[in-house]
DNA sequence: GTAGCATATCTGTGATCACAGATAAATCAG
DNA sequence: CTGATTTATCTGTGATCACAGATATGCTAC
């Protein structure tokens, strides 16, 4: 289902990075330009321009004369952006606990509880948009658009493999991630130890990434 | 010119890269698919997708059937970027020290002789390249490259700015930048020094901006 | 049965055209 | 000469076609 955005290559673009994000593209899935335009309904200019730009992120890997395809990670490569992440997502946790009002811990304490339960619950699509949205949250209060841009490029990229680990391990492991630390550190109103947090949510993944090898 | 690369579209981007990261092309210019086709003398289909390519990255403007711009960036955006550049650059410097070499320190101290001597010389476009290939060598040297894109797509965004406000204080002003010192403490290994000299760095650069205002 | 080769299909890429919105230019009225 | 209005030009956007490399498929030979 396409959006409505300037034009319809920007609509199949914030479609597909969508379905990046919430794990929906397996890692190494092919994407090709004239099948995705037939189930679009389109022709095939909107779809070759959403595809590159995916693959100018890194979101999409574009080989010469050969279909684009879903990244599958590397340990290594998949370390890079989870540090990359924590970087990143620090910095904006630390920005954002100072704007932050009773509302917007109010509306963290209730995603923190829907990544909770979907884990309980064993949903790991639940599980990807709860957790998604629960960071989305946090940087988008730190009110700098461009780490937004920057933090959201690399979940488009972590998450097929993300969803790949966490419905691999979503059965067989009971695992404490610390959303529930971050909420009470903002409502304590210590940035550092948000950031702190943050990074270590980050690092979190990178052992869950370990442990599915 | 543009150099050799899997495509046409992909040579395009690299070239006008390098030209917004140099500061060859000035905040608000136009920048047409069918006039820079003429100057390359393609067709629109590489350029357009250089373009957009480009404006994905926030590189270039795209607004709906206007041209192509450079953007004009207003205090609190260009403050914005050099937050997250003194981030990731921040990062990226302490990572480096462990894996610098003799013949790497070598080279660092040679390209932060050249920023040097391009100031005084007063040649904003050598002082511009200078400035940039000594943090690339720097953030080359952190052994992440998804870290590397990121701040070179930063560049992208900063150069048009950073000629234009070099270009009008290289003349009036006598400003020591911190190449020197960021030297000294990669010799150091002292990696937490490193990374608050290169932070304390880009927000040299954003002073250098409230003083043009 | 298997191995090697030829064929057919699928892939991104570049070029060309038609269209509609936005801008700039030229024209006319005062 | 100044202002508004019409005209012409320029803009990105979408669709369609031709081409060549890469992959997959089928066939033939052994």
């Amino acid at each position: 289902m396409a959006t409505l955005g300037d034009n319809l290559s920007h609509s199949i673009y914030v479609d597909l990075r969508q379905r990046l994000i919430l794990g929906d593209l397996a890692p190494g899935a092919p994407l090709s330009i004239r099948t995705l335009a037939d189930e679009f309904g389109l022709s095939a200019m909107p779809v070759r321009e959403a595809l590159r730009q995916l693959a100018t992120e890194q979101a999409l890997i574009g080989a010469a004369k050969k279909a684009y395809r879903v990244p599958d990670l590397t340990p290594a490569e998949a370390a890079n952006l989870f540090f990359v992440r924590s970087v990143l997502e620090g910095a904006a946790g630390e920005l954002a606990v100072a704007h932050m009002t009773k509302a917007d811990l109010a509306s963290l304490e209730r995603l923190a509880g829907q990544t909770k339960s979907a884990w309980a619950a064993g949903d790991p699509h639940g599980y990807i948009k709860a957790n998604f949205d629960f960071h989305s949250a946090i940087n988008a209060r730190a009110g700098n658009g461009d780490l937004l841009v920057l933090i959201d490029g690399l979940y488009a990229r972590i998450g097929p493999w993300l969803a790949h680990g966490v419905t691999s391990l979503i059965d067989v492991d009971r695992i404490e991630d610390g959303h529930e630390g971050i909420v009470a550190a903002c409502k304590a109103g210590n940035a550092q130890k948000v950031r702190h947090l943050v990074e270590q949510d980050a690092q979190w993944a990178i052992n869950l990434f370990r442990k599915m090898l």
